[in-house]
DNA sequence: CCAAGGCATGTAACCGGTTACATATCATCG
DNA sequence: CGATGATATGTAACCGGTTACATGCCTTGG
């Protein structure tokens, strides 16, 4: 029955491969698939004829078959928290442009905050067969450290920057990050400061924040009690509940460090709403200087996150590597502090 | 030489297959690829056997090859303009979740509104071997329907729902929603309307929507001069661009319809700027009802779109089709308007 | 008690490319 | 002029699964 293999089920005229193009070309398969992959190492005359028989039939290579034969898939993938979130966005959105012109493509995965859910999304993205892995932070599961090592994949950290650490990665030093910010709030006079941070949890950039701007507070003998570091989901609302909280009270504090500018636009939403002058009576930082932080009113003093470079360069650090060459294994990407009308020095009172 | 062949390049431990797990568990390869693919047609003991020795030796079936003999990839491709947008980034991320709950693959890729980049990408996904195709409206390249069709790669169209056409869709109906919106805005009273859309080249979406919102305001003998009808990108900025223009002049409207909540938003803050009072001096609305509309100050006068929704019944409306059912074809979902604090009746004067 | 049919399992061809190796052609050099 | 090597092209084995078909066993009904 073989010779009817071509007939499935009525509509199914088998799409063509490369057998027919290069039966049609009059050469074998070999000088197509070569004319495919290394186009210069084909003659002129048959790459021409190679390439209008192509150009005719609109043959398109079939990547799986492509994947299964050569190990190579051409795809990179990343796992990020989500991607309802205008900061990976935008860094995924530079990736993904940057990766096409090197004809790679972009796996995307979530892992929803959960380094479970991260684990099963690797596993995942390695069956796919992906080249290599782009991932959020350095805190994950210790089987996902295997699982990447057994399949030889390689992979890169990105927004943390760590030379001490045996793995590559691509980011900003968010523990001096901290420091500037805090130091800045500090150096206005302000010395009643409470800090509305990201959830610690599986997240060591926000840690490093953290942990960068405690000790700044600390030198300066203003460090927050515990009802004066919060922790909140990346959300306008939970950061609004966050600042009730803070301004209910007797005591209020003048400034407040907020671990990016989402908790710090919520927060300062929160703060207006309940009469309080940003910046006259209540001072606002946060960051990653998101694109609308600069056109909110009043606008957000933040620290300045170059995320789309920082993306592209964890693309093109594995890239390179897949290329065989040696591309420099911790890129440490500058930071900086923009000044805009959430701050101001403290009231008198 | 072929006996060296499993030890390439020195690190190169070649990664085990089914034949090994066939082998380790004492069955043949068609058993164990039967208890991957539909374990109940395997007998007890072996099932237990052959999971053992999968769960032992770390086995990720390949999915290329799989992908290669059974022709079908469990992968889905999603074409949006861009995911640096809070809608898109919404809804994908539903739709992501929900594929992973069909064990298929979200892949995804952006056309940033050009029509040739939405070839060439879609061209990509099927050289890729996606199973079946999301697109965002439905203009678009006369050679994608062929390129679709040729592939005999189902597809579904968000955004719309027009029951006219023979593609399916899944989507609100914008020209209606567009009227709502102008309705509500004439029935305040406002008869001095602006209207800030989105571009509309190679956009139907934002073409419905200002078709119903012209309709209506023409009925109501207020229809905007071309000065007062202006398109912008989807952005902050230009939409505060657009509002000083409509705001500098003598004659100023008493309300702005915008073609979504970012337009509105950025001109709602640059109004703000200018000393305007929103809504006594001027009201203005959108569409999309984004997360923080209802948080902003003052929170946004929009049209609600259950964006989540829409994505997982396009979603499941390809899962249905692949699994050999028959999905209901166009599915219209509802919309609403959400009365909040930027709008009110015009001023006296 | 045997034929028929259902079920679990094995054998091996096949999916559509890549690439190691063989072969052919031609320029170069001692 | 023959040996040498570089370059272009062809042949066919292979990548790692899936699945049509064959096989063998067990149940069931006449």
């Amino acid at each position: 029955m073989s010779r009817f293999k071509s007939e499935k089920s009525a509509s199914g005229a088998r799409s063509i491969g490369i057998r027919d193009i290069a039966r049609s070309a009059g050469v074998s398969t070999a000088t197509v698939s070569r004319f495919l992959n290394k186009p210069e190492s084909v003659g002129a005359d048959l790459r021409d004829k190679i390439s209008r028989v192509i150009d005719e039939t609109g043959y398109i290579p079939h990547a799986s078959a492509r994947a299964l034969s050569s190990r190579r898939t051409r795809t990179i993938g990343a796992i990020v928290p989500t991607v309802d979130n205008a900061m990976f966005a935008q860094g995924l959105q530079a990736l993904q442009s940057y990766l096409a012109t090197k004809d790679y493509l972009l796996l995307l995965a979530t892992n929803e905050y959960d380094i479970d859910v991260e684990l099963q999304q690797a596993r995942n993205l390695v069956a796919r067969g992906i080249d290599a892995l782009i991932l959020r932070g350095d805190e994950r599961h210790p089987i996902l450290r295997r699982l990447l090592e057994t399949n030889g994949i390689p992979f890169v950290n990105v927004g943390l920057c760590e030379p001490a650490k045996p793995y590559p990665s691509v980011g900003v030093d968010n523990y001096e990050a901290g420091r500037v910010l805090a130091r800045y709030i500090t150096d206005l006079g302000h010395r009643r400061v409470a800090v509305v941070a990201a959830h610690q949890r599986n997240n060591d950039r926000a840690q490093a924040r953290l942990r960068g701007i405690i000790e700044v507070l600390e030198q300066q003998a203003c460090a927050p009690g515990p009802g004066w570091q919060l922790q909140v989901d990346y959300n306008l609302a939970d950061a609004g509940d966050a600042a009730r909280i803070l301004l209910q009270g007797e005591s209020r504090p003048t400034a407040i460090i907020c671990g990016n500018d989402v908790i710090a636009y919520g927060v300062m939403l929160a703060a207006i709403r309940m009469g309080c002058d940003v910046p006259r009576d209540l001072s606002v930082v946060g960051f990653d200087d998101l694109d609308w932080s600069r056109h909110l009113l009043p606008s957000l003093t933040t620290i300045h996150m170059p995320t789309n470079e920082i993306w592209v360069r964890a693309g093109r650090y594995l890239v390179d590597l897949l290329a065989g060459q040696a591309p420099i294994k911790h890129q440490q990407v500058d930071f900086s502090l923009v000044l805009r009308e959430s701050t101001a020095p403290p009231p008198k009172t």
